[in-house]
DNA sequence: ACCTGAACACCGTTCAAGT
DNA sequence: ACCTGAACACCGTTCAAGT
């Protein structure tokens, strides 16, 4: 009976996979240990205990979600970019809500800022697009980040919302003036 | 030698000290129990379990924020009132950032959208105090505060941040815009 | 009514031991 | 190099027992 092999990545893939099936509460050593059918202390190995666990999920998350930004940028320009990249981003927070909120809980991981410069990156280059200067591009990008962010996390949170689209369209067209020379 | 007496008001007050001081990964109801004399099961009488807990947690935080946010609007109007409450709100983030970390672990819980409803009435007013009808306002209040929450958690979580002074300032007044007629 | 204290299941973490 | 398994400290939670 031959070992069970394990991987950093097989173990960040488990990880978002507990996440996305039974929350964020349920994300631990041991949880992730048991569906790899390995003991929880197998996982040091690959993995800075629990926070850094937590820490690499939140990241391969937050790559997932600039990489799904790039592509709702392809071929489209001006407000209707902007609106497709926000588009993307609350339709990756509806589908992985429990990423989301898993994210949340990393406190002051400079990694973590790095995949969310990624984030802040695909909206510079929106207002790079539209004639902004690249210092100015950024700062905007930044906070236009931050405010779909909030918009995202708070619809996740409440459990009023449900029927904001029309909601968010607006929020969004306002958010594009930003990105505006 | 008496028994210790706990009540509930006390038990959400050494929370909440408890969070400021040790970080939301602290708290627990052991580690809160232990501030108060008193054994872990001896909470139970007054708060349900550790999410209980929690929950009334970051209730409690979140009224202190909208007493916090109603108190900047005092005397104010316009543009310099929406700027003097948004500032208000991004001080006590920084005051008190264990308080927002630790309510962003709150997951579905009705009664805290009741206290973030506080919020958005603080908003809502300075719209309507602007001539927005009551139905707008209340939208308009509601994106104006989960982007200002956006840019807050963001700063927070972020290592870079820091210097943004200037930076909020022009995201702020770009959400004025949210609250015209 | 309210706290104690024992009991239980479950964690994270460390480390010697095996392969 | 990498996983096992025992060991430890620490949780949350329940519940009978005391006051």
């Amino acid at each position: 009976m031959p070992r069970v092999t394990i991987d950093f990545d097989l173990i960040i893939e488990t990880a978002l996979q507990v996440v996305d099936d039974a929350g964020p509460d349920a994300l631990s050593l041991s949880s992730v240990a048991r569906e790899l059918g390995v003991g929880p202390s197998a996982l040091y190995t690959h993995v800075d205990g629990l926070s850094g666990l937590q820490e690499a999920a939140a990241i391969a998350s937050t790559r997932m979600l600039a990489a799904e930004l790039r592509d709702a940028a392809i071929g489209r320009a001006g407000d209707d970019a902007v609106r497709s990249v926000a588009t993307a981003y609350r339709s990756y927070a509806t589908t992985y809500p429990g990423r989301v909120s898993s994210a949340l809980r990393v406190d002051e991981a400079p990694a973590l800022d790095d995949a969310v410069d990624e984030l802040d990156g695909v909206f510079a280059l929106l207002g790079i697009a539209r004639g902004l200067a690249r210092d100015p591009a950024a700062q905007a990008a930044r906070n236009v980040r931050r405010a779909i962010h909030g918009f995202v996390v708070s619809e996740r949170a409440d459990t009023v919302a449900a029927q904001t689209d029309g909601d968010y369209e607006s929020f969004v067209l306002m958010l594009c003036r930003m990105l505006e020379p």
